[in-house]
DNA sequence: TATCTATTTAGATATTTTTCTAAATAGAGT
DNA sequence: ACTCTATTTAGAAAAATATCTAAATAGATA
């Protein structure tokens, strides 16, 4: 998978938001794109972003694709991040 | 502090990496960029990144200028990433 | 104070990223 | 089969990033 991938995807503000509303419902890439400024084509490419950092997984339904948060890859993260946090590298 | 630039600062492979360096000890700049194939001004670069994202801060001592590890800003990161892994927005 | 050492700053360049418009694809319903 | 709708892909342009070399700074020590 690859933190650089995972944390350069977390690096844009467009691409947290879009994870703050897959957080509780799937949603189709339309319905994320209304929620912006920004052509269809962009939220396009930020939803690739997401999927190729496996934040997100895609499924289709008739004309639609759903996004929805892939919550693995938030754990993975956790896990690296809390070496530093955690504290548990003490001596003794 | 803004999660855009923390998170854009751990997308950075050599940063990441410093970090972890950091992560028991604290190391003076040019001590850290001798790990690196890299010049002293790239490096220079990068911890300025890592201070401005607020993971690291510096102190100095005669010549040099020490680099530590700051846990406050890993922490908030933790806690912004548990919104996802932690699964609390559950009905019911 | 002159010089040496450690680090940062400035300016330049190559690469990557974000965004757009226009076109392509692909499936749904008529 | 045709057309409509949703989404992605391609190509281009502007902005941001990572790296270098050369120069500047700043403190330490002789």
């Amino acid at each position: 998978m690859g933190f650089a991938e995972t944390f350069k995807a977390l690096s844009d503000p467009v691409r947290r938001e879009i994870l703050l509303m897959l957080r509780d419902q799937k949603m189709s890439a339309g319905e994320i794109g209304s929620h912006f400024e920004m052509t269809g084509a962009t939220i396009s490419y930020h939803l690739s972003q997401l999927k190729k950092a496996g934040l997100v997984s895609e499924s289709r339904y008739k004309n639609f694709v759903y996004y929805e948060i892939n919550m693995s890859v938030f754990e993975e993260l956790m896990m690296w991040i809390s070496q530093f946090s955690g504290g548990q590298n003490e001596k003794g």
